[in-house]
DNA sequence: CTAGGGTGTTACCGGTCTGTAACTTCCAGC
DNA sequence: GCTGGAAGTTACAGACCGGTAACACCCTAG
């Protein structure tokens, strides 16, 4: 088991962060509560009083995925403060670096392709938090003086998804290694046309 | 229930076409053998008989999707006997259209996300079907007189991917509406820059 | 007509799943 | 030290899972 997050904090917080990490290693329907409080150091009866269930405990996470993955896009802000070219760049190259250390997909895609019931409370929140993200990479563009920065941030937006997926099937020397090389070259395109 | 292609065939034709079916509507674990062969009109002894397993059908479905998506390519080349640069146009077309008819992503990119296990044999087959789709998407790309024929082929195979996965996660009408204005601004752009 | 293979039926195995009940133990605040 | 709430423990319910055994059936090839 590698699956052995149980540093003392409290039970829900344990059972949270055990979960994610379950959860992106084997899938959502490949891990059951006995695993995740076992692994979380707890038990069964702990998990269903913080959530109401499986389903709660499972937008939960995802939400925790989100929060995490918006603090990354303060810190592009950080080391690159008012620079927004900059931290478009940053992105690139954090994107690029999580497609070698991951070899699993965006949790949010990979819940969406098992959370298949159409009515599943997991499908409005990954649908939410994917557009909030949108509109972050959209402002970004936009901010960096870019001309069609909603195109330039929806295609930036579907690569990377496809290179995360593209990883995931043929591994991560497929064509996912040329990720940097498409992305730069279309931010390099759309601000040559960017008649502001 | 929808899932009952239960026309008078052999059986082992309708355990596997509806089991392509369901598992592409449900997803593998959200699947059982029970539900299939009932949906099927035949019965779980039938199915063992003619699969060694729940993954020897997963693979077997794997590869008759696989051979349909080679059936398309076909039809392109009938339709454009020779004119490799409208079969790549044909396929733009091709791609978007499924965008659009339908919600689910890629069984293979879906499959991959479900099945977790490192030495699932359904990973294999994955990899091996997928890279032999990159083959023939290059190789169309070489032929139709493209420079870099393996960056585009690998760039417009990854957005596809991922308007795949954004039409799972934030429904049809999101950055994949704009799939065909991607890919075929890529398209010329890497025309004009075909120092063959 | 008959033989035999493909098919259908029923029942079952052992395991796992989510979720709950009833009870005990622990520990911090007063 | 006492109390109250959070956490742990055990057992269980009810459903579903993949997979198998034993047997009855039907239909076609000879």
């Amino acid at each position: 088991m590698t699956d052995g997050v149980v540093e003392r904090s409290r039970p829900r917080d344990r059972i949270l962060e055990t979960a994610r990490d379950m959860f992106h290693k084997h899938g959502i329907k490949g891990v059951g509560v006995d695993a995740i409080t076992e692994a979380a150091g707890t038990n069964k009866m702990t998990l269903y009083r913080h959530f109401e269930s499986k389903d709660d405990l499972i937008v939960e996470c995802l939400r925790a995925n989100a929060a995490k993955a918006g603090a990354m896009w303060d810190t592009f802000e950080a080391e690159h403060p008012g620079d927004k070219l900059a931290q478009l760049h940053a992105w690139v190259r954090k994107a690029a670096a999580m497609l070698n250390t991951d070899g699993r997909g965006c949790d949010m895609a990979n819940a969406a392709a098992e959370l298949t019931e159409p009515d599943h409370p997991a499908r409005r929140v990954i649908k939410e938090l994917k557009e909030a993200q949108r509109e972050r990479l959209v402002g970004l563009c936009r901010d960096a003086g870019i001309g069609q920065a909603e195109l330039l941030a929806d295609t930036l937006s579907l690569l990377f998804e496809g290179a995360r997926v593209s990883v995931q099937t043929v591994g991560a020397e497929g064509p996912s290694t040329q990720f940097v090389r498409m992305a730069e070259g279309l931010i390099v395109s759309f601000r040559g046309t960017a008649a502001g």
